[in-house]
DNA sequence: ACCCAGGGTCATA
DNA sequence: TATGACCATGGG
Protein backbone atom coordinates (compact mmCIF):
# COMPACT_ATOMS: atom_id res chain seq x y z
CA UNK A 1 0.00 0.00 0.00
CA UNK A 2 2.89 2.38 0.77
CA UNK A 3 3.95 1.65 -2.69
CA UNK A 4 1.04 2.11 -4.31
CA UNK A 5 -0.62 5.00 -2.64
CA UNK A 6 2.87 6.35 -1.06
CA UNK A 7 3.11 7.99 2.21
CA UNK A 8 0.20 9.81 3.45
CA UNK A 9 1.84 11.81 6.19
CA UNK A 10 -1.05 11.73 8.90
CA UNK A 11 -2.33 13.68 10.84
CA UNK A 12 -3.18 16.55 9.10
CA UNK A 13 -3.01 19.03 11.22
CA UNK A 14 -1.21 22.07 12.73
CA UNK A 15 -0.64 21.21 16.53
CA UNK A 16 -1.24 18.32 19.11
CA UNK A 17 -4.62 19.67 20.62
CA UNK A 18 -5.93 19.61 16.48
CA UNK A 19 -5.40 15.89 16.25
CA UNK A 20 -6.97 15.55 19.19
CA UNK A 21 -9.85 17.88 18.96
CA UNK A 22 -10.09 16.30 15.38
CA UNK A 23 -9.90 12.71 16.94
CA UNK A 24 -13.50 13.43 18.49
CA UNK A 25 -14.87 15.35 15.52
CA UNK A 26 -13.93 12.66 13.14
CA UNK A 27 -16.27 9.84 14.90
CA UNK A 28 -18.72 8.37 12.15
CA UNK A 29 -18.33 11.40 9.78
CA UNK A 30 -16.56 12.13 6.50
CA UNK A 31 -13.22 13.93 6.98
CA UNK A 32 -14.37 17.06 5.41
CA UNK A 33 -17.45 17.17 7.71
CA UNK A 34 -14.90 17.30 10.63
CA UNK A 35 -12.14 19.40 8.84
CA UNK A 36 -15.26 22.03 8.06
CA UNK A 37 -15.84 22.24 12.00
CA UNK A 38 -11.52 22.08 12.44
CA UNK A 39 -11.63 25.56 10.58
CA UNK A 40 -14.54 27.10 12.25
CA UNK A 41 -13.17 26.53 15.38
CA UNK A 42 -9.85 28.33 14.32
CA UNK A 43 -11.41 31.00 12.09
CA UNK A 44 -13.03 32.14 15.72
CA UNK A 45 -9.95 31.39 17.31
CA UNK A 46 -11.15 29.07 19.11
CA UNK A 47 -8.89 26.06 18.81
CA UNK A 48 -6.36 25.91 21.60
CA UNK A 49 -7.48 24.25 25.10
CA UNK A 50 -7.71 27.34 27.58
CA UNK A 51 -9.65 29.39 25.22
CA UNK A 52 -12.07 26.00 24.24
CA UNK A 53 -12.23 25.02 28.37
CA UNK A 54 -13.72 28.48 29.02
CA UNK A 55 -16.84 28.05 26.47
CA UNK A 56 -19.99 25.73 27.75
CA UNK A 57 -20.74 22.59 25.58
CA UNK A 58 -23.61 24.46 24.41
CA UNK A 59 -21.64 27.12 23.04
CA UNK A 60 -19.21 24.78 21.30
CA UNK A 61 -21.90 22.36 19.53
CA UNK A 62 -22.92 25.43 16.70
CA UNK A 63 -19.01 25.93 15.96
CA UNK A 64 -19.02 22.13 15.25
CA UNK A 65 -22.47 21.47 13.71
CA UNK A 66 -20.67 20.28 10.38
CA UNK A 67 -19.23 17.65 12.10
CA UNK A 68 -22.77 16.38 13.21
CA UNK A 69 -23.51 14.56 16.73
CA UNK A 70 -22.61 17.77 17.66
CA UNK A 71 -23.90 17.72 21.14
CA UNK A 72 -22.44 14.24 21.52
CA UNK A 73 -19.53 15.43 20.57
CA UNK A 74 -19.56 19.38 22.34
CA UNK A 75 -19.59 17.83 25.66
CA UNK A 76 -16.91 15.25 24.90
CA UNK A 77 -14.21 17.94 24.26
CA UNK A 78 -15.56 20.06 27.31
CA UNK A 79 -15.14 16.88 29.25
CA UNK A 80 -11.86 15.86 28.04
CA UNK A 81 -11.01 19.51 28.45
CA UNK A 82 -11.65 19.24 32.35
CA UNK A 83 -9.41 16.06 32.52
CA UNK A 84 -6.55 17.86 30.45
CA UNK A 85 -6.63 20.89 32.68
CA UNK A 86 -5.40 18.60 34.91
CA UNK A 87 -1.75 18.50 32.85
CA UNK A 88 -2.15 22.13 32.53
CA UNK A 89 -2.96 21.64 28.91
CA UNK A 90 0.52 20.59 27.96
CA UNK A 91 0.72 17.93 25.93
CA UNK A 92 4.80 17.66 26.99
CA UNK A 93 3.32 16.89 30.65
CA UNK A 94 0.55 14.08 29.55
CA UNK A 95 3.84 12.67 27.95
CA UNK A 96 5.64 11.82 30.88
CA UNK A 97 2.63 9.28 31.52
CA UNK A 98 3.04 5.40 30.49
CA UNK A 99 1.21 4.71 27.08
CA UNK A 100 -1.39 2.25 29.08
CA UNK A 101 -1.88 4.98 32.41
CA UNK A 102 -3.14 7.40 29.48
CA UNK A 103 -5.43 4.83 27.34
CA UNK A 104 -7.54 3.87 29.98
CA UNK A 105 -8.08 7.89 31.59
CA UNK A 106 -9.02 9.01 28.08
CA UNK A 107 -11.23 5.68 27.93
CA UNK A 108 -12.88 7.07 31.27
CA UNK A 109 -14.02 10.22 28.97
CA UNK A 110 -17.62 9.47 28.16
CA UNK A 111 -17.64 9.36 24.22
CA UNK A 112 -14.09 8.93 23.60
CA UNK A 113 -13.89 4.90 23.20
CA UNK A 114 -11.47 2.98 21.92
CA UNK A 115 -10.59 4.27 18.03
CA UNK A 116 -10.79 8.37 19.34
CA UNK A 117 -8.27 7.14 22.31
CA UNK A 118 -6.15 5.01 20.02
CA UNK A 119 -6.28 7.73 17.44
CA UNK A 120 -4.77 10.48 19.47
CA UNK A 121 -2.37 8.10 21.11
CA UNK A 122 -0.86 7.64 17.88
CA UNK A 123 -1.22 10.64 16.07
CA UNK A 124 -1.03 13.35 19.03
CA UNK A 125 1.06 11.66 21.28
CA UNK A 126 2.90 9.58 18.61
CA UNK A 127 2.90 5.98 20.78
CA UNK A 128 3.16 3.17 19.24
CA UNK A 129 -0.28 1.87 19.47
CA UNK A 130 -2.30 0.53 16.24
CA UNK A 131 -5.69 2.51 15.51
CA UNK A 132 -8.69 -0.09 14.29
CA UNK A 133 -11.22 1.24 12.47
CA UNK A 134 -14.36 0.22 10.27
CA UNK A 135 -11.67 -0.07 6.93
CA UNK A 136 -9.38 -2.15 9.19
CA UNK A 137 -12.01 -4.91 9.94
CA UNK A 138 -13.57 -4.84 6.43
CA UNK A 139 -10.74 -5.04 4.83
CA UNK A 140 -8.90 -7.97 6.57
CA UNK A 141 -11.66 -9.87 6.77
CA UNK A 142 -12.00 -9.73 2.91
CA UNK A 143 -8.59 -10.82 2.28
CA UNK A 144 -9.26 -13.76 5.21
CA UNK A 145 -7.60 -12.93 7.71
CA UNK A 146 -10.29 -12.16 9.92
CA UNK A 147 -13.29 -13.69 10.33
CA UNK A 148 -15.38 -10.71 11.16
CA UNK A 149 -16.20 -11.58 14.57
CA UNK A 150 -13.29 -10.01 16.41
CA UNK A 151 -13.91 -7.55 18.92
CA UNK A 152 -11.49 -4.17 18.93
CA UNK A 153 -9.23 -5.55 21.24
CA UNK A 154 -9.03 -8.70 19.22
CA UNK A 155 -8.02 -7.25 16.18
CA UNK A 156 -5.83 -4.86 18.13
CA UNK A 157 -3.65 -7.45 19.65
CA UNK A 158 -3.40 -9.17 16.48
CA UNK A 159 -1.67 -5.99 15.19
CA UNK A 160 0.38 -5.68 18.40
CA UNK A 161 1.66 -9.39 18.19
CA UNK A 162 2.71 -9.65 14.78
CA UNK A 163 2.99 -5.82 13.18
CA UNK A 164 6.85 -5.09 13.65
CA UNK A 165 7.36 -1.47 12.85
CA UNK A 166 8.23 1.94 14.22
CA UNK A 167 5.73 4.62 15.16
CA UNK A 168 5.99 6.14 11.86
CA UNK A 169 4.91 2.89 10.77
CA UNK A 170 1.67 2.43 12.47
CA UNK A 171 1.28 5.92 11.64
CA UNK A 172 1.13 5.29 7.59
CA UNK A 173 0.00 1.81 8.26
CA UNK A 174 -3.24 2.94 9.83
CA UNK A 175 -3.69 6.18 7.26
CA UNK A 176 -2.54 4.01 4.49
CA UNK A 177 -5.65 1.31 4.98
CA UNK A 178 -8.23 4.38 5.54
CA UNK A 179 -6.95 5.57 2.00
CA UNK A 180 -7.22 2.24 0.18
CA UNK A 181 -10.18 1.72 2.41
CA UNK A 182 -12.13 4.73 0.38
CA UNK A 183 -11.16 2.66 -2.70
CA UNK A 184 -13.42 -0.46 -2.07
CA UNK A 185 -16.60 -1.81 -2.24
CA UNK A 186 -18.65 -0.94 0.94
CA UNK A 187 -20.73 -3.74 0.36
CA UNK A 188 -19.95 -7.11 -1.50
CA UNK A 189 -17.10 -7.83 -3.11
CA UNK A 190 -17.46 -7.64 -7.13
CA UNK A 191 -13.20 -7.71 -8.24
CA UNK A 192 -12.33 -10.37 -6.32
CA UNK A 193 -11.76 -11.86 -2.51
CA UNK A 194 -11.05 -8.57 -0.68
CA UNK A 195 -12.96 -6.28 -3.42
CA UNK A 196 -10.42 -3.71 -4.33
CA UNK A 197 -11.27 -1.90 -7.50
CA UNK A 198 -7.86 -1.17 -8.77
CA UNK A 199 -4.96 -2.53 -6.24
CA UNK A 200 -4.93 -5.43 -3.89
CA UNK A 201 -2.77 -5.12 -0.42
CA UNK A 202 -1.83 -9.07 -1.73
CA UNK A 203 -2.07 -9.46 -5.50
CA UNK A 204 -0.59 -5.50 -6.41
CA UNK A 205 -2.17 -3.64 -9.57
CA UNK A 206 -5.00 -5.79 -10.86
C1' DA B 1 -35.03 8.75 -1.74
C1' DC B 2 -31.18 5.86 0.25
C1' DC B 3 -26.41 4.99 1.79
C1' DC B 4 -22.25 6.10 3.81
C1' DA B 5 -18.71 8.55 6.40
C1' DG B 6 -11.38 8.27 9.83
C1' DG B 7 -17.68 5.87 16.54
C1' DG B 8 -19.73 5.62 21.00
C1' DT B 9 -23.36 4.66 24.29
C1' DC B 10 -27.39 2.75 26.18
C1' DA B 11 -31.61 -0.26 26.61
C1' DT B 12 -33.20 -4.59 25.85
C1' DA B 13 -33.37 -9.80 25.58
C1' DT C 1 -22.74 -11.06 24.61
C1' DA C 2 -25.18 -9.36 21.03
C1' DT C 3 -28.21 -6.76 18.34
C1' DG C 4 -31.00 -2.25 17.72
C1' DA C 5 -31.77 2.52 18.43
C1' DC C 6 -29.94 6.80 18.80
C1' DC C 7 -27.01 10.69 17.98
C1' DA C 8 -26.98 14.46 13.09
C1' DT C 9 -24.52 16.64 9.12
C1' DG C 10 -23.38 16.60 4.20
C1' DG C 11 -22.00 14.46 -0.19
C1' DG C 12 -22.69 10.81 -3.65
Amino acid sequence: MLKHYGPQHWWPAETQFEVTIGAILAQNVSWINAAKAIQNLKEHGLLHPQKLFNLEPAAIAPLIKSSGYYNQKAAAIAVFLHWFKKYNFDFETLQKIPTEVLRKELLAIPRIGPETADSILLYALERKIFVVDAYTKRMFTRLGVLTGNEDYAAIQDLFHKDFKGSVNDYNEYHALIVKHGKDICTKKPQCGDCCIKTYCPWDGDV
